[in-house]
RNA sequence: GUGGGUGUAGCUCAGUUGGCAGAGCACUGGGUUGUGAUCCCAGGUGUCGCGGGUUCAAGUCCCGUCACUCACCCCA
């Protein structure tokens, strides 16, 4: 990275910024797709009572156990930037009794997440999320809609080079039984005492260890989707045969575990091979229990979260939706002083009728104002001069194929306005 | 939190056994005081990440530190 020098500014560790078009072309892309699947726009504290995530994400997880942005505020209560969204959702939800409408509620959000991590390609501790949440109704057809609109924000942005990985973490009825049958398995094996700490707290989550060794060990080890109810065994394969009807490719990754504590039934990741170790570029699943937990009604929900950093990296990776679209469509060059006044009124003009517009501030030469027409990108530039000024006309040049036309100064942004939208 | 790698111009980097601080790109101006994207010419602003040490001499060697980065872990 870049020097600083001594006494200067520079952002937080780990903290990414964004300049230009990129970003936002990714969020708001992903975004689009929930709306068109009827998701209604929620936006939420940035940070909340650190008992909320506490309690809904899950004591034993990594996030809350040792990634949390945690202080005291001035009136003595802890409180917590937010390291994901769900939790806040389903907060939300119960708190202004949305589930007493309609359900399925159908949420979507988009904005920054904290979590006090080491640093990483892909791994930020201002990570930037979009996500939906679907409360209220226990459907497969729900979660394969889910699946649905994150697959074609992916697809939106132009990316191929992804797959989704899809398993059933099972619920309640079965998962104690399992958990406990992989635990005497794991006990049998050859593992170090961090991962033996780690299959204390979660069995589950040693399960995609990435170690070729500890792998190797694993290959025989209990899958939770042998070991399903009914029910769950049923909901899983109802949520595969949707996706097929969606056209949403899909493999099963038994061995997949998510993070979080809440997840039941549906789990799924989406996963880019492009990005080394940070992979994932989106996840999410079920959750039977949050709504309960957090003090509601016993519903069902089922949700997303994408990383729209990753997602980016992923685009840069594939060449893929970052078209940079032009700055401006029409770029004014003044020459001299009363030029400029004249063209600074035709640009706001411009600008009233919606156009993109403008034009070289200071005092360049012609061909550095022509130099900053090229690129803004604009389509077309203004040359304004004394001679057009003595004759009443202003002079239109097509920069792509260098023509140019003089048009009548009264009326130019009618004109201009005209040969942008093609005649 | 653990383990590697790297810090030189706005960006990407070169810099020999320790001996004048460099290139390309970008930027600004000019060639053409009325025309960009091509071409030619000119122009540089660097605490060589920071602090200490060794030396006649340190970008170069040593120690520390910070930052960045990759992997583990974790997850989006």
């Amino acid at each position: 990275m870049t020097a600083v020098p001594s006494g200067g500014f520079r952002a937080p560790k780990g903290i990414p910024e964004y300049v230009g078009p990129e970003f936002t072309t990714v969020r708001d892309t992903l975004v689009r797709e929930a709306d068109r699947a009827g998701y209604a726009h929620i936006e939420l504290p940035v940070f909340e009572e650190t008992a909320l995530y506490a309690r809904g994400v899950g004591e034993s997880t990594d996030v809350v156990s040792k990634e949390m942005y945690s202080f005291d505020d001035r009136g003595g209560r802890s409180v917590t930037l937010r390291p994901e969204g769900t939790a806040g959702v389903v907060r939300s939800v119960i708190e202004h009794g949305l589930d007493r409408g309609g359900l399925p509620v159908k949420l979507r959000y988009a904005g920054p997440f904290f979590r006090y991590e080491r640093p990483q390609a892909g791994r930020f501790r201002q990570l930037q999320q979009v996500g939906v949440e679907a409360i209220g109704v226990d459907d497969p057809a729900l979660d394969a809609e889910v699946l649905a609109v994150a697959d074609a924000g992916f697809r939106a942005l132009g990316l191929r080079g992804y797959r989704l990985e899809i398993t059933s973490l099972g619920d309640a009825s079965t998962r104690p039984q399992y958990r406990a049958e992989l635990t005497r398995f794991l006990e049998k094996l050859d593992l170090d005492e961090a991962t033996r700490e780690r299959a204390r707290i979660n069995p589950l989550r040693v399960l995609d260890d990435k170690r070729p060794e500890v792998r190797e060990q694993l290959t025989d080890a209990p899958l939770m989707v042998d070991h399903l109810s009914d029910e769950a065994a049923a909901h899983h394969a109802a949520v595969k045969r949707h996706l097929d009807d969606l056209g949403v490719a899909h493999v099963e990754n038994p061995w997949m575990v998510r993070g979080l504590d809440y997840y039941t039934k549906t789990t799924f990741e989406f996963v880019h091979d492009g990005l080394g170790s940070q992979s994932g570029i989106g996840g999410g699943g079920r959750y039977d229990g949050l709504m309960a937990e957090l003090g509601g009604r016993p519903l069902s929900g089922v949700g997303f979260g994408i990383g729209v950093d990753r997602t980016l990296l992923a685009c840069r990776v594939e060449e893929a939706g970052l078209d940079t679209a032009a700055r401006v469509e029409v770029f004014g060059v003044p020459l001299g002083e009363a030029a400029r006044d004249r063209l600074v009124g035709i640009v706001g003009a411009l600008r009233r009728a919606g156009i993109r517009a403008d034009l070289a501030y200071g005092s360049r030469g012609l061909k550095g104002a022509m130099k900053a027409a090229d690129r803004s990108g604009a389509r077309f530039a203004l040359v304004l001069g004394e001679r057009d000024l003595e004759a009443g006309e202003i002079q239109l040049k097509d920069l792509a194929d260098g023509s140019q036309t003089a048009i009548a100064l009264d009326g130019a942004a009618a004109a201009v306005d005209r040969a942008v939208h093609g005649d």
